[in-house]
DNA sequence: GTAACTGCAAAAAATTTGCACACTG
DNA sequence: CAGTGTGCAAATTTTTTGCAGTTAC
């Protein structure tokens, strides 16, 4: 087992892993310590290769199975980018919402919820009604405003 | 070519067209059509399906270029689903945003946008430009609640 | 006519699955 | 030690690409 994984994410983890009778897998801390040290949204691959150089091998397998489990216990979350693709970030929970700068990728907490803030009436005038919703912003981080 | 197309759509998507010095061709106007018909999103395979009972034979690729053309011009737009699989939709524009139903996958406009009340205040003060938001709203419409 | 499009088939990328072995609790 | 989790390799699914032959304008 590899030292230096602490970090708030992790304990976290390890609780919910623990509540749900799921074991906190060498494998499992290592995803959690590659997207803590990168401070951004990864893709699959980019986690992939995180966690391999920091344990020698690494399923992609087990990435995909460690990732769908993380999300389920909202840890982390699946973004999409305008270019098509996604990637995945920390998440305070199932439902925050996040910043992404299109530039780096990296992923800043947005603590307001506009959608909250709103009432459905133009939503149940369709006959519709609201459960969840997914929200995410898109912009331009300090560093890379400064770069550019 | 075949007649029996016609919808506010698909005048729009040839005006659109027409603008960029592309083609309205045959497989373009039929994607609308199946759109247009469904009344809901559909993924890839589906329009790809549809099209070719219209059209006898379509190729997949052509529905993929064609998709990312309409979601270039803001007719049709992406949306992603709580099962991580995705479709696409009709759109009245590309800052337009979504309800879809949980259980039909029918898109209902969702006239408010809500991030547009807020102000980015929480955004700046973590140094972020906000440019630009992706919404999306699940639930359930009138008809699915009903067979519930 | 001629540029833009299409279908096809092949290639590439992304994700899932089955299984024998390994590790956590 | 029991059941969960892992790596691997193969299978599947999804998306992209190259190209010769069409088609819209």
């Amino acid at each position: 087992m590899i030292k230096d994984f602490e970090c708030v994410q992790e304990s976290y983890a390890r609780d919910l892993l623990r509540e749900k009778g799921l074991k906190s897998t060498t494998q499992r801390l290592a995803v959690i310590h590659v997207l803590h040290t990168s401070g951004k949204s990864l893709s699959v691959g980019e986690i992939h290769d995180g966690v391999k150089k920091l344990l020698g091998v690494a399923g992609l397998a087990t990435i995909y199975r460690t990732l769908d489990i993380f999300e389920d216990l909202g840890i982390v979350k699946r973004l999409h980018f305008p270019d098509g693709g996604h990637g995945y970030a920390f998440s305070r929970g199932r439902h925050f919402h996040h910043m992404v700068c299109v530039d780096c990728r990296g992923v800043f907490d947005f603590p307001e919820c506009p959608v909250e803030w709103l009432d459905y009436a133009s939503a149940e005038k369709q006959g519709f009604r609201v459960k969840d919703h997914f929200i995410q912003l898109f912009g331009q981080c300090d560093k890379c405003a400064e770069v550019a």
